[in-house]
DNA sequence: GTGACTTTGTGCATCCCTTCACAAGTGCGT
DNA sequence: ACGCACTTGTGAAGGGATGCACAAAGTCAC
């Protein structure tokens, strides 16, 4: 029926964001020899609540049997659908300083869904360089590599003052999706998704909330709750 | 009047995830020797729309100038003080592989509000190396950093596999803040503050999307927009 | 085959966040 | 001194996401 539908349109961006995760922990979970799961658990698993779980898999259709639960195997295999992880995409990272090589020796890229194909730098110095068992490679190869290896995803892992240069050519490539690790904003057409991730702004998240932990208890000495008298 | 309060309480989760986005341009702004800015070009320079500004920033009181705008250095200040950036927090670094030399090596730890005051590891081939002009310590230093030198956040970049003993070692000693680089959810008390930051989540949310946008391109060879007949 | 038990999928109410639109307030030119 | 142009701060409206509670639907034991 409109499940299809459903699966390829209106997903909305909160359950998007959290499907890696219940692919990770069904992944987990068959790697542990357990083929069958509730809601309750997986959720549990996952850092969710069941009912979010629940709504976030009834977008996708209707995988999972009442009275039993979800069977492993398949709902990780409809999830994969879903985020179009049935394919490997290709993807090149831009930058090979210290937070590039270690991006390029990371693990988690090529678990599954994701093939680094080139590592990319600006500076003529570091081009030909070997990276793991991998060569530094010119700006100037971006486009053939949109051509004729389908590169869709450019991680930039540059300093913030030459992320936008970075990002521009990418775009100019023809890459609409990019994963920014420097900490700046990128400007780019309506039609090209970026997404950030950035150490120093989740530092800053946790500093705050650890500021307003430390001040209450320091209020809490002379007053316990509720409004400060002015 | 109420903006102490507000200041200190009721800043809701998604505006304080936008102040180091607005700190950091309105750095920007400073170092180009901008000393004066209008809620329509600071939105623009981080991204955001100007009406969402302007209401995150009335959480923290109201320091804008009305048909002025805003003087930098003063909300790049108010907003330091929101986020508790005052003072230096001290940054323990958990695991010394790629990642984590990456981190430690990362200058934006450094730039404003934080100091690594220590990189540690579990494998005792590695305590005691050399890492940029630190020296691994071993996991057992934990205790002694929290109550010396006041230790209040752990960052992991670890294995999956070790992530979870690495954060009960943090609870255990006292750490309350945990920023988690490893692939995994971790199990902590309540009153514990995890932030995780995960490349390969974010690669398959650009999938997903990345999947959609071809998926409607073929769908648009035979119908144009809307409902797909059944 | 039947009944008791378990768990999913979902309508509904609630909450939070975003967006809109404008009154209130400020500076500037005349 | 006064009006004009501009921008902030904010009530109110709208949209989305979350949590609740339960009917629907299936399994298992006997």
């Amino acid at each position: 029926m409109s499940a299809d539908v459903a699966a390829r349109r209106g997903i909305p961006d909160a359950s998007v964001a959290r499907l890696p995760g219940y692919l990770q922990a069904l992944t987990n979970l068959a790697e542990r020899g357990i083929s069958s799961v509730s809601s309750e658990e997986l959720a549990a698993a996952a850092g969710v609540s069941s009912a979010k779980l629940r709504k976030d898999l009834s977008h996708l259709g209707s995988y999972g049997v009442r009275g039993v639960g979800y069977e492993v195997d398949r709902l990780a295999y409809e999830i994969s659908t879903a985020l179009g992880l049935t394919q490997d995409w290709p993807v090149a990272i831009v930058g090979m300083g210290n937070l590039g090589r270690a991006l390029a020796a990371y693990s988690g890229f090529t678990t599954r869904g994701f093939n680094v194909i080139a590592l990319l730098d600006r500076d003529e110095a570091i081009v030909g360089a070997p990276v793991g068992d991998r060569t530094v490679r010119p700006m100037g190869d971006l486009d053939a590599l949109v051509r004729d290896d389908r590169l869709a995803i450019g991680v930039i892992a540059t300093p913030a003052d030459s992320a936008q240069d970075v990002a521009d050519r990418l775009v100019e490539a023809g890459v609409r999706s990019i994963l920014n690790f420097a900490p700046c904003v990128l400007d780019v057409p309506d039609d090209v998704m970026v997404r950030k991730v950035d150490m120093s702004t989740e530092l800053q998240i946790l500093a705050f909330h650890e500021q307003r932990r430390t001040g209450e208890l320091d209020l809490g000495r002379t007053a316990d709750v509720g409004e400060v008298a002015l």
